[in-house]
DNA sequence: AGTGATATAATTGTATACAATAATACGATG
DNA sequence: CATCGTATTATTGTATACAATTATATCACT
């Protein structure tokens, strides 16, 4: 109710539950395996265990947290290793991404792209930070959503949400942060001259080099070791 | 109730729920954009709403079904697009599976999976169709076991789960079950031997041809257009 | 004091009750 | 007859009640 009241009824009471122990585990507002209890949550956003419950079984699902049954649900969270297999998997799926953009990006997506670009050179000569953040997870979705799959536009944009927290605080290198558009300007003109093996190899490239980037600059340090 | 009766405890009546649903998509029981119904389907299981609900929760998030707020859920499905997707995006992911496996594999997981292509091969040549196509899943398993991600394993297993209805009906191909148990033994052999690349490249033409196959055998059939 | 049994409390699992929203039926009005 | 508005019904969203299970505390006994 506190909430409903609050706020638009962008979510249902159940959607914002979600989105908070969501956005609170991979923030890394808990520690692993602290435990949730159904009540406690609930009172915190002013509802009742029923929308809590329906949380937690999607959470469990995507694997953020683990049910023990009759027991109690344990955050579950993301490991430096879970970091380091999300970045290999996503090189293999931005390639496969960029390859398909090639025969199914959309003329404004094409411009969209380019224009991003053009943009966040600007933005990064003047180390403007936070409009280089916004702007690179924009191309990545541009790119998502131009592939032309929605099953594997979903899958990355999971991925992607995963490890946000890490990418935030890598870009504010700002070599990297040249470099990075760098590679996207590589991408962007092997799909644009209709290169599908260029494209996805620019994409391949540019997931591996940005997870070197994220080892350098300590990645333990953000997450748990096991 | 009646359900908790029949069988020993093995899952929450939330998880009956969910499997029997998953399974009736999955199977093809349902047809795309058909409502489901909390009430009917918890009378035909003999359990109330709130079980029902979890479940298509879970649903929802594995894209199975979608909800519309306050109308109703409605199969998704899969579709032969989706299909094609998935065999693309895992011969990518079962490539890195393979090369991860060099450096995993425990010798547990190799003796079995040699033995299993033992097995395989003599029951090929025996036509006992049961036999490979179970022999043929166990192999992909021990593969998603071997590559020491846990996150890997178990979105490959996902998307495994998602094909096995056309994989079953095209591994009766006689002559196709063949050619897959060589493709088997190929990346058996990359990992016994070491050979990363190998294996990675053995691992992605075995889901590409496996795809190849299943078009050739008729997809459309199986599943809708769009 | 330490150990084990039993009672008590806390927590999850499920069912039901109530509220809010959307679909449907029906009738009034032009 | 068509159309709009209202009443009714059906369905989902949420809260609460009860059941089952697990954790905790208490106390007797050695």
């Amino acid at each position: 109710m506190a909430i409903k009241d609050e706020v638009t009824d962008k979510y249902s009471l159940r959607g914002r539950v979600y989105h908070k122990i969501r956005g609170d585990i991979l923030e890394g507002r808990y520690k692993n395996n602290d435990e949730l209890r159904e009540l406690t949550i609930g009172e915190e956003l002013g509802v009742s265990r029923t929308p809590v419950r329906e949380a937690f079984r999607q959470l469990e699902l995507e694997g953020l947290i683990r049910i023990v049954p009759n027991k109690g649900a344990y955050v579950t969270g993301i490991t430096a290793k879970d970091v380091k297999d999300i970045y290999m998997i996503r090189s293999k799926l931005e390639g496969l991404a960029a390859r398909w953009a090639v025969s199914h990006i959309t003329e404004d997506q094409m411009s969209e792209m380019e224009e991003n670009i053009y943009l966040t050179e600007f933005h990064a000569s003047k180390g403007h930070l936070d409009q280089i953040a916004t702007l690179d997870n924009r191309f990545h979705e541009i790119l998502y959503e131009a592939c032309g799959s929605k099953l594997l536009e979903h899958q990355l944009r999971e991925y992607h949400e995963y490890v946000q927290r890490v990418r935030t605080k890598t870009l504010s290198d700002n070599k990297r942060s040249l470099a990075s558009t760098g590679e996207h300007k590589l991408i962007m003109e092997a799909i644009k001259s209709g290169d599908e093996n260029n494209a996805e190899k620019a994409a391949n490239r540019h997931v591996e080099n940005a997870y070197k980037n994220i080892v350098k600059n300590g990645l333990k340090e953000a997450y748990p070791d096991e």
